[in-house]
DNA sequence: AGATTGATCCAT
DNA sequence: TGGATCAATCTG
């Protein structure tokens, strides 16, 4: 199964947008094993210079001069020592904003967790600043689904305590046909 | 609930 | 330069 590969048009809009239009998309990386895919359940979006919940609310630093690059971007980043997320870059340049990808399901079941998206489809630093528009080792496709607006569950994103009312916002969007329908599954 | 693990950021 | 912190996960 083959589909269109997101455009950077398709990443320069506004992230919100984004993040629910990236909803039933695919995932695919190139493997020594060859191509993996997976269709994307779970994600939240991280908007602006002000959201304290960002990276980039503390402004530009080594880490977080990606989410400042063009729209259609890789950002990823390690996290507690043990594991990588992945993000794509949304909204024009100098405005640092990004999508992290935080479930996909894939063949042998559901990778829930960002943590375990990167493990399953061997994602790392070496990713970063990827270009996702490339068609090179890492990009998203559009299979045609179409996903209603009322598919779509939005909760407070997680492991952002720390962002005082920025915690509160419903800005982690998850297809609700999932969340009872799909097991985990560890790899 | 607690341990894990290392990159990152900022202040002592 | 040191140390607190962390967009997470696993085990008990």
């Amino acid at each position: 199964m083959s589909g269109v590969i997101l455009p950077a048009s398709f990443y320069a809009r506004p992230t919100l947008q984004v993040a629910r239009g990236l909803l039933g998309k695919y995932l695919v990386r190139e493997t020594a094993a060859g191509l993996r895919d997976g269709r994307i359940i779970e994600v939240e979006a991280y908007v602006g210079p002000k959201d304290r919940a960002s990276h980039a609310s503390r402004g530009r630093t080594n880490r977080t001069e990606v989410m400042f690059g063009p729209a259609g971007l890789a950002y990823v980043y390690m996290v507690y020592g043990m594991y990588h997320c992945l993000n794509v870059v949304t909204e024009r340049i100098d405005y640092p904003a990004a999508v992290l990808i935080r479930a996909v399901e894939h063949e042998a079941g559901l990778a829930d967790g960002p943590g375990r998206v990167c493990r399953l489809f061997e994602i790392d630093r070496r990713l970063n600043y990827h270009d996702l528009t490339s068609g090179k080792a890492l990009w998203l496709e559009d299979r045609e689904e179409q996903i209603q607006r009322s598919q779509i569950g939005a909760f407070p994103r997680i492991g952002v305590d720390y962002a005082g009312p920025w915690a509160a916002k419903p800005w982690r969007f998850r297809l609700k046909e999932e969340v009872s329908t799909l097991k985990s599954a560890r790899p």
